[in-house]
DNA sequence: TCTCCCTGGAGGTATTTCTC
DNA sequence: GAGAAATACCTCCAGGGAGA
């Protein structure tokens, strides 16, 4: 905090006098219950977190902390931020940690807004981590062979594969899903599967390794394609939400791949 | 100065493995 | 077998370097 209080001390001024001044025919003054943390001390914060763990989240988001930053600095892991289960002594060490970086007041609409916008955006996450389920579902449903997720050992190092069949002992199909919902991302998420494929390849020189890739911007497919072009990667395609789309993405892999349904 | 490409960190989820 | 811990991965964001 040290290294940019300067820095964002002018900052806040200068987006409060901006939002005055933008909003100004719209500002009204209304009375709201408003949370005063600069009257309490860090011994009261962790005995209102430990009679109302559901407050937790809240606070963390409006310090722009979560778990990982929790475990990172105070060595507690698998916080559920949401549903957090801690010991009284977790609590105080959080509490803490937590109390410099609270404003000296917070109103409480202001809060239970942050904390509905952080659990819209971990709801939608898990919306979007069901689309690998579909896929899935679709190799069993038109393969021949049953994929399933598993781990796979490479140089000495273990690794999991979204889909891949038979469920354990050597790899004769392994397929990747990947979605990428921004170009900028593609870089990172290509690199992942040429690198994934290396790592079957290596340990299982006889199997086939395709990759299913939702990726909305159809017009640059032939972009993904060029950079998942290896030696390793026997099959691509491309499956957007649709049912349609990823059934017909699937059977092509299957297709390309030889282990489709007869 | 702007845009594109690339990299890496931080938020999160899901599954597998470990431990009791 | 259940819960905890570890592992892998997805999405979003910010910043640096190169070239137009």
């Amino acid at each position: 905090m040290g290294w940019v209080q300067g820095d964002a001390d002018s900052r806040q001024e200068a987006i409060e006098d901006v939002l005055r001044n933008a909003f100004s025919n719209f500002i009204e003054k209304r009375e709201v219950d408003v949370i005063v943390f600069s009257s309490m001390t860090a011994f009261d914060l962790a005995n209102a977190i430990v009679n109302h763990p559901l407050i937790l989240k809240s606070l963390l988001a409006a310090c722009n902390i979560a778990a990982r930053a929790v475990e990172r600095d105070l060595s507690i892991k698998n916080l559920d931020t949401y549903n957090p289960r801690l010991s009284e002594d977790q609590i105080k060490v959080i509490a803490g940690y937590i109390k410099p970086f609270l404003p000296s007041y917070l109103e409480i609409p202001t809060l239970s807004r942050i904390d509905r916008v952080a659990f819209i955006d971990k709801e939608i996450r898990k919306v979007k981590g069901r689309w690998e389920k579909k896929i899935l579902e679709s190799l069993n449903r038109f393969g021949m062979l049953q994929f399933r997720k598993r781990m796979f050992v490479a140089e000495g190092e273990q690794f999991e594969l979204d889909a891949a069949s038979p469920e354990s002992g050597g790899v004769k199909v392994g397929i990747d899903i990947k979605r990428i919902e921004a170009r900028r991302d593609i870089h990172k998420r290509c690199d992942e599967i040429v690198n994934k494929a290396d790592k079957v390849k290596s340990s299982f020189p006889g199997s086939k390794f395709g990759v299913v890739v939702y990726y909305p911007f159809i017009e640059e497919h032939i972009n993904i394609q060029n950079r998942l072009r290896s030696d390793n990667i026997d099959g691509i395609v491309f499956a957007s939400e649709t049912k349609e789309s990823i059934e017909h993405a699937v059977r092509l892999l299957l297709s390309t791949l030889g282990v489709s349904k007869k």
